[in-house]
RNA sequence: GCGCCCGUAGCUCAAUUGGAUAGAGCAUCUGACUACGGAUCAGAAGGUUUGGGGUUCGAAUCCCUACGGGCGUGCCA
C-alpha cells in the first residue's frame, strides 16, 4: 500500500519535471508534500513553487499555477493554489473509501517496513538496587518501553537491558545497615521498601556520626576486595531488588531482555584501560586516568573542552580515580563494547535524562577515536519539575515512589469504574481499573515531548478526562458495544466504502494518516507524535459516532459505517499496544 | 565566569523541525440525554509566543541583545 504523500510526491515529481524541461531544478530539497495544518486548506499541501520560485527566478504563484497544469487530472486528488504560492491538494472521497478496503485487508494497516532492519540494544530504567524506582524514573522506563515496540513493529530486532546500578558507592552503606540495623521480618515481607529504609537510615547516621561513614567506607572496600561475607549479601540484595521490581515491571506490562547491570562489566574494567592507555587515547593525570580532547571537533562541538576566561580548558572523561577504582564512563564504554560484539547491535539508543548529554557525547566520542563506529544514541529527556518548579528532587520524605503512583492511579480508576459499571464483575472491574489507572500514567507521560521539563502533578498524570488514556478507551470500548449489538455477522465489504457525511471523510481521512504517523514517529524517537494522532482519531471517531448512527441506516450506508468502526477499533487498538496502553472491550 | 536547554491562553502542555488566521486538555460560560455507552458531542471566551532588534516570500522555531529559570562545567551515577 503506497502512502498518499508518496503518491502525491511523485506526481509533484513528475509536474515540476514537466515544467523545467525533463529535470528537476537543482538542489531542490527543501520542497516537501506534508499533511495540511488546517482543512481549510486541503488535506495536503506542497511549497515546491515557493522553495524552487527563487531558485529559479520566477514568482512562486505563477510556477504553481504552471506546476498545478502540468499536475493535470489526477484520479485521487485535486490541485489548487493558495495563499503565498502553496499547492494544496484535496483527497477526493471515493478514493479514500478505496483507501479503507485496502487498510482492512492489512494486517499491518497501512504501516510498511524498514527497508534495513537494524539489531538495536535499547537501554533504559535502569534503577539503582537498593532503591525503589521514584517518579524520577517513569520517563526512561515508559518512553524506552514504547521505543522498543516501535522499532519492532517496524521490522528491528531490539533487545532490551536493564542496565541496573547494582554497583557503587552506596553498597558500603547497605552493607553496614544490613549488618546492623536490617529489619529481618520487614525485609521477608517488603524486601525493596526494607532495603530503602537501611539505606536512609544509614546515610543519616553517617552525616551526624563520621565515624559511621568511615565504617562504611570499610565494607565498601570489602565488597570490592572479594569479602565472602560481603558478596552474598550484595547478591541477595540484588536478588531481592530484582524480584520487587519485577512486580512492577509486570503490572507495566515492560519487560527486558536482559539484566546486565553495572557488575557484569567489573571485569572488564581494567583490561579496558589498561587497552586506552596502550593505545595512546587515555593518559595520567592528577593520579587519574583520563581521555582528553584529540582535537578532532571544533573547540565549539568539542565534549572535552570547555571555555574558562576566554580559553579552552580540558574537562577530561575521568575513566579510573587516583584511587584506583572505575567509573560510570568506564563501565558504559565495557558495556558498549559488549553490546557491540555480544549483541552485534548496529544502533544503541540510551533513553537517559538530558543532564547526562555531555557524558554520553564523550563517551561516543571515545568510541570514534577507538575507530568502533555505530549508530549510538542519547534519546534524553527533559527533567521533572515539583510544583516549585524545581527539579523534583528526592529528598528525604520528598520521594513519590513509582509504585506510589501506579497504586493512587489504579484506585482513583476503581472509583469511577465502580460509579460507571456498578454491575460489572468484580474480577473485571479489577482488570479495567488497572487498564485505565495504568494507561492514563503511560498516556501522559507520552502526550508530552520528551525534551520539555513537566510538573509533576498528580491530577494530571491521573486525570480520567480530556486528552488522556480513557478518552481513547471509551472509543474503542463504543465501538466493541456496537458490534455486540449488531444482529448477525459483519463481513467486510468487497466495495469501497460509501463516504457521505463530513464526520465520515474526516474519520477516514484520519485513519489513513495511521500509516504515515508510525514511522515519523520513530524518525527522532518521538512518542507525542502517534500519542497525539490516537487523540485525533479518538476525537474524530466520537465526533462521527454522535453525528453518523451506524445500526440504524440503511444497509449500504450501515456496512460502510460497521466497516470505519471495525477499521477505527483495528488502529486505536494497535496504536495503544505500540504506547503500551492496554485496552478493554468494556469499561 | 563559560557552555547547553528553556520562557507559548488563568493552569498544564502541543505545534509535522522555516509554512498560511499559533492548537489541545483542565478551569469558565452556552447548548445537546424517548442514550448504537454522557468516561460523550456542538459551540463561546481566552494570545503582541518574556521584552527589543535582525535574516526572508514567510519566524514560536534561525541570528544578535536584555531579562527570567533550569542543567552542566576533573575524580557521584
Amino acid at each position: 500500500m503506497t502512502t498518499i504523500p508518496t503518491l502525491l510526491a511523485d506526481q509533484l515529481t513528475r509536474a515540476l519535471k514537466e515544467v523545467f524541461g525533463g529535470e528537476m531544478p537543482e538542489n531542490s530539497s527543501g520542497v516537501s508534500v506534508s499533511a495540511a495544518q488546517d482543512l481549510r486548506f486541503g488535506d495536503y499541501q506542497s511549497n515546491a513553487a515557493m522553495v524552487l520560485a527563487k531558485k529559479v527566478g520566477s514568482n512562486p504563484r505563477e510556477l504553481a499555477t504552471k506546476v498545478v497544469e502540468a499536475l493535470g487530472d489526477m484520479s485521487f486528488a485535486t490541485a489548487e493554489i493558495a495563499g503565498p504560492g502553496f499547492i494544496n491538494f484535496r483527497v477526493k472521497p471515493e478514493y479514500y473509501g478505496e483507501c479503507m478496503n485496502e487498510m482492512l485487508k492489512d494486517d499491518r494497516l497501512g504501516v510498511p517496513r524498514v527497508k534495513t532492519p537494524k539489531r538495536i540494544v535499547i537501554d533504559f530504567s535502569a534503577p539503582n538496587v537498593a532503591k525503589p524506582m521514584h517518579v524520577g524514573h517513569i520517563r526512561s522506563t515508559i518512553i524506552g518501553d514504547t521505543l522498543a515496540r516501535l522499532a519492532r513493529f517496524m521490522g528491528h530486532t531490539v533487545i532490551t537491558d536493564n542496565h541496573i546500578g547494582d554497583w557503587g558507592t552506596q553498597f558500603g552503606m547497605i552493607l553496614w545497615g544490613w549488618k546492623n540495623i536490617l529489619d529481618r521480618e520487614n525485609l521477608e515481607k517488603d524486601p525493596i521498601n526494607a532495603l530503602l529504609d537501611v539505606y536512609k537510615e544509614v546515610n543519616k547516621r553517617c552525616k551526624e556520626q563520621p565515624h559511621t561513614l568511615e565504617d562504611c567506607k570499610a565494607e565498601l572496600v570489602k565488597l570490592q576486595g572479594g569479602d565472602e561475607e560481603n558478596l552474598t549479601i550484595w547478591r541477595r540484595c540484588i536478588e531481592v531488588t530484582q524480584e520487587g521490581l519485577k512486580k512492577i515491571y509486570d503490572r507495566l506490562d515492560i519487560h527486558f531482555d536482559v539484566w546486565l547491570g553495572e557488575s557484569f562489566y567489573n571485569e572488564s574494567l581494567p583490561g579496558l584501560v589498561e587497552s586506552l592507555i596502550n593505545s595512546g587515547i587515555a593518559r595520567e593525570s592528577e593520579g587519574a586516568v583520563c581521555v582528553f580532547s584529540d582535537g578532532f571537533h571544533k573547540p565549539q562541538n568539542d565534549p572535552f573542552l570547555v571555555s574558562k576566561d576566554g580559553e579552552w580548558q580540558p574537562v577530561p572523561a575521568i575513566i579510573r580515580k587516583a584511587d584506583g577504582a572505575f567509573l560510570y564512563a568506564t563501565t558504559d564504554l565495557a558495556t558498549l563494547d559488549y553490546r557491540i560484539r555480544h549483541f552485534h547491535a548496529d544502533s544503541i539508543w540510551y533513553v537517559v535524562g538530558a543532564p547526562q548529554e555531555k557524558h554520553f557525547k564523550q563517551i561516543f566520542d571515545i568510541q570514534r577515536m577507538r575507530g568502533i563506529s555505530g549508530d549510538f544514541r542519547h534519546v534524553a529527556f527533559g527533567s521533572i519539575l515539583g510544583k516549585d518548579k524545581r527539579p523534583f528532587k528526592t529528598r528525604d520524605g520528598e520521594t513519590v515512589s513509582l509504585q506510589d503512583v501506579i497504586d493512587e492511579a489504579v484506585q482513583r480508576a476503581t472509583r469511577v469504574v465502580c460509579e460507571k459499571s456498578p454491575d460489572m464483575p468484580d474480577d473485571e472491574k479489577k482488570l479495567v481499573a488497572e487498564a485505565v489507572g495504568i494507561g492514563a500514567i503511560k498516556f501522559a507521560e507520552l502526550s508530552q515531548n520528551r525534551l520539555s521539563d513537566y510538573v509533576f502533578d498528580w491530577d494530571k498524570m491521573l486525570s480520567l478526562s480530556g486528552d488522556t488514556a480513557p478518552y481513547l478507551q471509551n472509543s474503542y470500548v463504543r465501538i466493541r458495544s456496537i458490534f455486540r449489538k449488531l444482529d448477525g455477522e459483519f463481513s467486510l465489504p468487497e466495495l469501497p466504502l460509501q463516504l457521505r457525511d463530513a464526520a465520515e471523510i474526516h474519520l477516514a481521512r484520519t485513519l489513513v494518516r495511521f500509516s504515515e504517523i508510525v514511522p515519523s514517529t520513530l524518525d527522532d524517537c518521538r512518542p507525542n507524535i502517534l500519542a497525539a494522532y490516537l487523540h485525533d482519531l479518538a476525537r474524530a471517531f466520537h465526533s462521527f459516532y454522535e453525528a453518523c448512527p451506524v445500526l440504524r441506516s440503511d444497509a449500504t450506508v450501515r456496512d460502510s459505517r460497521l466497516a470505519l468502526c471495525e477499521l477505527t477499533a483495528r488502529v486505536l487498538h494497535l496504536g495503544m499496544d505500540l504506547l503500551g496502553i492496554h485496552v478493554p472491550e468494556r469499561m
